[in-house]
DNA sequence: TAATATTACGAAAACGATTTCGGACACGGA
DNA sequence: TCCGTGTCCGAAATCGTTTTCGTAATATTA
């Protein structure tokens, strides 16, 4: 491994004259400078992270948050944007854990151990204590689909997006939508509900109880037995608006079953806008959150908080998405 | 920040001692030892990475490279995989890039940069200069779906895996078998090809050029093009094998495009064995790779070249996965 | 009892960088 | 000539650990 030392040697100069020319501290000559830079060149030369770490406090190190769903499309799209933004704004990423082999350690400790100059919370049981420790603590954050006090969150208008759709929907012509919505707790969840409420009050739209039923994101089984229920109510919506695009796909299931096709019988919409929704036959109508813009948006205002004037604050960052018409929601009426 | 130093103070011990304690060195009394773990636990204390990577040479982090597939669930699987037996077993894991800021930095050199222990090549251009320096180097490496000499590998049998799909459609009396295959330069497609061939040499099955073509992995437009030209072929197949589970839905479109159905009038089989063949309707025949396995064994083997007596060396590991039937495959004759 | 072994602890160096502060020197203006 | 100013460089401290080696006190053995 290559030293400051050993360049300082054979330049014969000093070890701190040689970190300066390296970072391109001014109180060097430039033809120095650039001999240093050189022999730096030709030695292979690469500074140490650890000891830069150490001595500066600063790791260039993003913590990132990921209970579980990494097999979703819509989040694997976001850590890819994520991983992608960092690199260029010179940030590595990893992944923060409850634990280090055998024996617990909290979300911030871990962020703290590896001294993570800030933590994105991706996905999460956000009631978990050690998650909110985490958000409460001095760690620049940035929070995707939810919201802690104190701290930075992205996402997409959930409200805004759910009045789109039924507006949508019943431009169409339906009047009788259904909606199985994801965890009754989470809270993007209870944003879409009361943008379906609005979307359906905005339009006089009445829609009775028995057509808001719980599903789950990302599981199609869930969404099979919401669809079947549905199915089997003397008076069956015409349209069913799904948790996501993936549980859609439990949908699809039970109409199989019924001998229903998608959008003569039945017509349905999603959420995400994954690229699954566009392989389908037809295409599913859907909400396409813009997990690129979240993403970076993420990444952005994370190093803000880290390098910029402001530090930790509270603020809601709302990344537009789009409606995709899709061919799943047939022109009734 | 709580040092060992601040530890020492209240002990009124040297910070030797209580760094001996807290690391469970046996020249330490214990009770001594007891007593120094409860002063550091009521600090909450822990310890500084990057000064013990500094010290030790040793970070506990290892790198990933990927290079972009992230929103493929087979990959994101294996991934995830990756990160829970890293953390049994005590490490983190962070992504390796080829830049950092706007400057390029070869993987090789960002991984030493980072001191990680070990580096994983989860998806990448194999044939990148880059890549093969850092599959050269001094570093401990596992590579995933590809052999690079001296260091270890990991996949699914891909020849097998492909003979026994040939097996499986055969026994449902087809003969007229074609086959879609990934990227024609890449290691596990040949190796799928030859097991393609092998399949059919064991069974006597003559199957005619035309049957093999090109497509990609993971790309449905791919597929539906190459389904297109191999239902216009005088004779059709009677089941096409695709690269993938997701990429048959290019096949999909088009089969429904003309009117054909699975699997009464077409079968068709994928590869890989992710979520979403269980959820189409009918279930999709596929071979499962085993990704959990997959990715234990990928972190198993590294850090035994990490940790262990045997250091760096080539070897083999292959994980067996499953056929899984589906309904995608019509029985005739 | 004397010699030796063991136990428990500390001093200090080292890991590889950054950063503060001061000094040497050259230069310009008065 | 003298002084102030600016340029360029180095000494040394520091970040938080680990680890080697030495040593004093105690225990064991002959």
């Amino acid at each position: 491994m290559v030293t400051l030392k050993q360049i300082s040697q054979i330049c014969g100069l000093s070890v701190s004259t040689v970190s300066k020319a390296m970072n391109g501290q001014p109180d060097v000559n430039p033809a120095t400078a650039e001999r240093i830079r050189q022999v730096a060149r030709d030695l292979g030369y690469r500074p140490n992270a650890a000891a830069r770490s150490l001595k500066t406090k600063r790791s260039y190190l993003i913590g990132v948050l990921f209970a579980d769903q990494i097999n979703h499309e819509y989040f694997a799209n976001v850590l890819n944007s994520i991983r992608n933004t960092a690199t260029d704004l010179g940030y590595d990423i990893m992944f923060i854990s409850d634990r280090v082999g055998s024996s617990k350690m909290s979300f911030y400790s871990h962020s703290a151990y590896r001294n993570c100059d800030g933590v994105i919370i991706m996905e999460a049981r956000f009631e978990d204590p050690d998650v909110v420790e985490l958000a409460a603590s001095d760690l620049p954050i940035v929070v995707l689909d939810h919201v802690f006090s104190g701290c930075v969150s992205v996402m997409t208008d959930n409200v805004e997006s759910m009045v789109e759709i039924i507006h949508f929907v019943v431009s169409r012509g339906h009047r009788k939508i259904a909606f199985i919505h994801g965890q009754e707790n989470g809270f993007i969840t209870q944003k879409r509900i009361a943008g379906f409420y609005k979307g359906c009050m905005e339009l006089g739209i009445r829609t009775p109880e028995e057509y808001i039923v719980s599903g789950k994101y990302h599981d199609p089984e869930a969404s099979a037995e919401a669809t079947e229920m549905l199915l089997s109510l003397p008076e069956p919506p015409t349209c069913i608006i799904y948790p996501d695009d993936y549980s859609y796909l439990g949908g699809l299931r039970i109409f199989e079953k019924h001998g229903l096709s998608v959008p003569d019988d039945i017509s349905a919409v999603g959420f995400d806008g994954i690229n699954l929704s566009i392989h389908l036959r037809p295409q599913l109508a859907t909400y396409r959150q813009d997990a690129h813009m979240i993403g970076k948006q993420a990444v952005i205002k994370l190093i803000e908080q880290i390098e910029g004037p402001m530090k930790k604050h509270e603020e809601q960052v709302i990344v537009k998405g789009s409606l995709q018409p899709g061919n799943s929601v047939r022109r009734i009426g």
